[in-house]
DNA sequence: TTTTAATTTGTAATCGTTACAAATTTATAA
DNA sequence: TTATAAATTTGTAACGATTACAAATTAAAA
């Protein structure tokens, strides 16, 4: 799906900004913060703000196109894949890696809450780095 | 158990500060805020500093003796109770509450990651605010 | 004691994020 | 098309949580 398909699916208005910060989601799959998003794309889009990545980030999560990954206390991470998966946060290099899950945790909730989204995130060690040392 | 045990378990030193402290978070389920636990402590504990609150809960959280939830965008969260369990944040009145996992989840692990900690957490409407609307 | 190490404290700095208002672009109406 | 309104983008300034740092205090060791 292109990242114009991908907006217009979300209810989105698809401006040039938009399209371009949608489009660098979906093709990598780094989970990148608004400034490294921001990076990738000053050169080719030199009118570019740094504020437009804020609030269209914003945007986006809250139409529910992108997640808003806390996994680390630092800075807001953000994956263009909203399917059911886990991620993984390497203390040793830093990088967010998608994982798998065969088995969706069941939860409690006999106190008549109402769930919206469930994350699932790890602490640890990636397999790159597991391989170095 | 104590907070003085508590502490002791963890392999931490028990000055007086960090036992108070741990005892808040003990005792106050609301997975609260370095800042909230300031304020709480502040009257009773009119020499503690706000840097001492950051450093302790940095060194509990080190130790493995709190966990830092990073549900909240804005603000760290801490949490006394190091067991197994998930947490709900109510997009209403931003409370955090504890749940129950029933089902480990089970997450794909052939690249050879080395998982530390698991946290699952859940975005929705919270119980109390459930009721009133 | 005296000396050293550990802990705590207050202030200042950092930095990710947001508020705001002006500028620009896009949509609508005449 | 042209005029007007609405939406979007932009840059700057402010905010606020957290941390760096060095001095002050406390605890431990000699």
């Amino acid at each position: 799906m292109t990242a114009y398909e991908h907006l217009l699916k979300y209810d989105i208005k698809p401006s040039s900004q938009r399209i371009v910060i949608m489009d660098y989601l979906l093709n990598n799959r780094t989970h990148p913060t608004s400034n490294e998003i921001y990076n990738a794309l000053k050169d080719d889009n030199p009118t570019l703000s740094k504020t437009t990545v804020y609030n269209t980030l914003k945007l986006f999560e809250e139409k529910g196109a992108v997640l808003n990954l806390s996994i680390d206390e630092k800075n807001a991470h953000f994956d263009g894949d909203t399917s059911d998966h886990a991620h993984l946060i390497c203390t040793q290099c830093g990088k967010i890696v998608d994982m798998e899950i065969t088995m969706a945790p069941k939860v409690c909730n006999d106190m008549g809450c109402e769930i919206h989204q469930t994350h699932i995130y790890m602490k640890g060690i990636c397999g790159e780095c597991k391989k170095v040392n």
